[in-house]
RNA sequence: GCCGGUGUGGCGGAAUGGUAGACGCGGCGGACUCAAAAUCCGCUGACAGCGAUGUCGUGGAGGUUCGAGUCCUCUCACCGGUACCA
């Protein structure tokens, strides 16, 4: 490949001076292309960096949450390409989805076609911003080439026996006919038909990542690079708890019929079970109904609405007793057996015993049912006081509840009245006010009276393991993942339905089930409703692979979170015949992934649950997929609003109003530019359509420049933060490159650069450069270690600000300079690296790719300091600031804060009582 | 409902338990200009005071500590997730 003349912006037009950064990011980007400076290959001399930045939707245009992941991830390749690493940041396209079907319905044209143009629209914008990414490796997950492999893995975990098919409750529109996705349930209706939805099963493929679910708990503890928030949430979905599995014999009118068996992690509580709850999905609830209409319609009522966990746990409590008859296992007392709405049946065993005296909802569906409350568990505290008391319990209340709790505790001396009391207002508390739901000791409990919690537990389940009535168990939150879609645009599920030999894979040399793309006319013939592969009779026709005969195939397709969860392999394998190939193992596990934080939870326990399926496939090494994670915050904007005469809310766009303030700066109101009329200021919030508070990064990058862009999406927070977007705030970030680029062609105007001579600096030049250093140093550690880009920028903003208020012209002044800028487009290069390649020329140097330049070395020398400043206290508030000699002692630290003024006339009438003192930070005077 | 997070000047934010408000925006004043823009310089948490300076101040209420924005308990508001949005 030859080299493309690319001119030096700087030197190109002599008579212009200024920053024309269209003009310097046009030749950078061309430079780079030129040299495919970010096309990578495994080098085993390097050490290498897989910098991973979660794959874009092709949604239509890129927007501020893209620009942002992406330039964390940029920032965090080059800084680490400038350190020596092989550096590998991709980029792909998460094609599948929803989206893609609901602008072919209202478009009236096929979900690929529009897929495919917003792939090619956002790639040209994505290299607009001049990311470092090796885009000989990208690639679209609809694409049959990539599918293939999420196809042949799925037979091959449909062998295992980790891929199976069982029914499943999903949202149906009983007008449109056809599955809803949970965004698509608004208020319990359907978002088309307004119909209100249903719960309805059909059967479904899962991958049993339950499995997996005790090596996915382990496995966070070999995170630390992780953050701890997603950590915890991921343990509290696995949600392993340990307990007791118990079963209740169960009669219907004397009859016996089948157990109903019930998970509690609460087994200590046994006594107080006053009735049992049952998911209205339970077999024993149809049982039941069956003879019940009553039942059988409550039952019905329950099917209403959709099937979501946060409107299931927000709605009502209801239920019903079934008339069934439960049989305590130890009392073998009678209890009733409800249906109860908050049961789920994908939870546990989908049924609960319930203890209203200990549990809270239990305890509120107690009260509205007039179901009984029993206390069987007091708190320590109040068997302490009955003890101090001195109370015999064996007179105490009515049904003697603590007598065996206090056995061999209690005195002959005691005061019956108080300790009824005590005892009697506990309980009233337990009756009347709420559940007591921590751990304590048992009362009221016969046999159990006077065990703890892990007593009880162990003594409970030897007797009902003894019995055969329970057992031991160790429970997850974590239900099998649910992979099936009645969708269409999404990976074909390869399985073939046959009527002799049932659900069989395809195999592997049929593979890739292909989707048809061309289906614009289905898609307008049914409305978008139906699915073109489920509506066309034709493509599902085929033969068994196993008796040849006339077969189906499954019209399903894969959940999209399959695609995403394995895609970062792929990167490291463009081409490979298989899903991946051996380089897979150079480049793995990724050491830094940057995404949103919506995605703590279940794409990232999915792309860990894939790792390890490949890697019990044998096709990588590692146990986990990333080493590092950063989960950066959403780009919010202000809104701005009018209420229109029909009382609808017409949103208006922040580009398009003016604020005004007062004196003070405060901000009093706001105007459209059109019309000069004032707007109403909404709440600033997440850039949405619906709010039409989004700024176009396009808009952005063509009026400022990417590099601006670039800088002002890193400075406004920090990472982990929502950003605020704030055009005021880009002009600072333009301003602040504008004098970078002036302050550094001034400088090279003069063609002479002397070298620093450490020893011959005077006291200015000695500070400016120890300043110099202190920034490569923090910079250093900003953006390798702490993710700290705003801190590192101000860093950068301080020593230009710095720069500019030293006007040394001396050789050693001008020295000190040409090290400090010639650092700082160093140092900046990873934030903004269009005008850092043209300045690297304008000082001087070929035009090269900057990442293969040293990072800036820090100069212990010059960080030392001869003096240090120390703040004084008096009771923990400033009083005075004394400077000493940097090895000073503690002892003369003090002297010389006692001996300030100010000091002295603070502890007028004081007595010192106690002086501390931090070296190098403060010294404390505690007086009184 | 449950799980996780956030809360600091007019605004975005800074601060290994050690001088709260770095840096940027906005605002005010000044320089340059016929004027404006751009650029440059200075000031800018609130209250009191001519000033030196003092008092108060990190959503709210308690607590630990010589010292708390930072740690603990409770509480309020907002944001993310809640298994078929991605």
């Amino acid at each position: 490949m030859h080299d493309t003349q690319v001119p030096n912006p700087a030197a190109a037009d002599p008579a212009e001076q200024g920053y024309r950064p269209a003009v310097v990011e046009a030749a950078a980007q061309a430079y780079w292309n030129a040299h495919h400076a970010y096309e990578v290959t495994e080098d085993a001399s390097r050490p290498k960096f897989y910098c991973l930045s979660m794959l874009p939707y092709p949604s239509g245009a890129l927007h501020m949450g893209h620009v942002r992941n992406y330039t964390i991830g940029d920032v965090i390749s080059r800084y680490q390409r400038m350190n020596g690493k092989n550096v590998l940041q991709p980029m792909g396209w998460d094609a599948f989805g929803l989206p893609a079907e609901n602008a072919a319905i209202k478009r009236k044209t096929a979900p690929a076609k529009w897929t495919y143009a917003n792939i090619e629209h956002m790639r040209a914008q994505l290299q607009s911003l001049g990311y470092a990414i090796d885009w000989s490796r990208e690639f679209a997950t609809c694409r049959p080439d990539y599918y293939r492999w999420e196809q042949v893995m799925f037979t091959r975990l449909l062998k295992k026996g980790l891929a199976y098919r069982k029914n499943a409750v999903v949202n149906w529109d009983p007008v449109d006919q056809t599955v809803l996705a949970n965004e698509q349930v608004i208020d319990g209706k359907g978002w088309r038909s307004g119909a209100v939805v249903e719960k309805r099963e059909i059967p479904q493929w899962f991958l049993k990542i339950t499995d997996y679910a005790q090596e996915l708990l382990d496995g966070l503890d070999q995170l630390p690079g992780w953050p701890d928030a997603v950590k915890t949430m991921q343990r509290n979905w696995l949600g392993r708890s340990e307990g007791l599995e118990i079963r209740f014999d169960v009669n219907d009118d004397g009859a016996p019929v089948e157990p109903i068996t019930v998970f509690t992690t609460r087994p200590d509580t046994l006594m107080g079970v006053t009735f049992l709850s049952i998911a209205a999905e339970h077999p024993l609830a149809h049982y039941a109904a069956q003879s019940r209409p009553l039942l059988e319609k409550f039952i019905e009522d329950l099917r209403h609405g959709g099937v979501s966990e946060a409107e299931l746990e927000t709605q009502e409590k209801r239920g019903m007793d079934t008339g069934l008859c439960a049989i305590h296992p130890i009392t073998g007392e009678a209890l009733p057996v409800y249906v109860a709405n908050f049961v789920l049946m994908n939870y546990g065993t989908g049924a609960v015993m319930a203890v209203p005296g200990h549990d809270q909802r239990d305890w509120e569906f107690a009260k509205h049912y007039s179901l009984p409350i029993k206390m069987v568990v007091v708190d320590r505290s109040v068997l302490d006081a009955v003890h101090e008391i001195g109370q015999d319990l064996s007179r105490g209340v009515g049904a003697d509840p603590m007598h065996a709790a206090l056995e061999g505790r209690h005195t002959d001396a005691y005061d019956t009245k108080t300790a009824v009391q005590v005892i009697g207002d506990f309980e009233t508390r337990v009756l009347e006010q709420c559940a007591f739901t921590e751990h304590g000791i048992l009362v009221n409990s016969g046999e159990y009276d006077g065990l703890d919690f892990q007593q009880a537990l162990d003594a409970l389940a030897q007797r009902l393991e003894a019995e055969g009535r329970g057992e031991r168990r160790v429970n997850w939150r974590l239900r099998d993942w649910g992979v099936s879609r009645q969708r269409y645009w999404g990976c074909p599920i390869p399985v073939i339905y046959c009527p002799a030999c049932g659900a069989v894979p395809v195999p592997e040399d049929q593979l890739p089930v292909v989707l048809p793309e061309d289906v614009a006319d289905a898609f307008s013939a049914a409305g978008g409703v139906q699915s073109p592969i489920k509506a066309d009779p034709e493509w599902r026709k085929c033969t068994c692979p196993q008796c040849g005969g006339p077969a189906e195939r499954e019209t399903d397709t894969f959940d999209t979170f399959m695609e995403s969860s394995w895609y970062y392999a792929r990167y490291t394998s463009p081409g490979a015949d298989a899903q991946i190939d051996e380089r897979a193992n150079y480049w793995l596990p990724v050491d830094q992934y940057i995404g949103g934080i919506e995605h703590a939870i279940m794409h990232l326990l999915y792309f860990r649950f894939y790792h390890k399926l490949m890697r019990d496939a044998g096709m990588v090494d590692s146990d986990e997929p990333a080493r590092n994670l950063l989960c950066q915050g959403m780009v919010i904007a202000e809104t701005f609003y009018r209420d229109n005469a029909d009382g609808m809310r017409e949103w208006i766009n922040p580009a398009d109003v003016d604020v005004q303030r007062d004196e003070r700066g405060r901000v009093t109101g706001a105007v459209l530019h059109a019309d000069g009329k004032s707007v109403q200021i909404g709440a600033t919030e997440k850039m949405s359509k619906s709010k039409n508070n989004g700024i176009d990064p396009q808009t952005m990058v063509d009026k400022y420049g990417a590099d601006t862009v670039r800088l002002f999406s890193m400075f406004a927070a920090p990472p982990e933060q929502s950003l605020e977007w704030s055009e005021a705030g880009v002009e600072g970030m333009s301003r602040f490159l504008k004098r970078f680029w002036r302050d550094v062609t001034a400088h090279a105007a003069k063609p002479d650069h002397p070298v620093v001579n450490p020893a011959a600096l005077d006291p200015g030049q000695k500070a400016m450069r120890r300043q110099l250093h202190a920034t490569i140093q923090k910079v250093g550690n900003d953006f390798g270690q702490r993710h700290a880009f705003n801190t590192a920028i101000a860093a950068l903003m301080e020593l230009l600000n710095a720069l500019n208020k030293f006007t040394d012209q001396t050789d050693q002044g001008r020295a000190v300079r040409h090290e400090a800028l010639e650092a700082m487009v160093l140092l900046l290069n990873p934030v903004v690296p269009h005008i850092s390649h043209a300045l690297w020329q304008v000082l001087g140097h070929a035009p090269t790719v900057l990442e293969d330049q040293a990072w800036p070395q820090v100069d212990a020398a010059a960080l030392v300091r001869n003096t240090l400043k120390l703040a004084v206290q008096i009771n923990g508030k400033l009083r005075a600031t004394i400077e000493l000699a940097a090895d000073a002692s503690k002892d003369d630290a003090q002297a010389l804060a006692l001996a300030q003024p100010q000091v002295a006339h603070f502890l007028e009438g004081l007595s010192v009582r106690k002086v501390i003192v931090v070296p190098g930070k403060i010294v404390n005077i505690v007086a009184g």
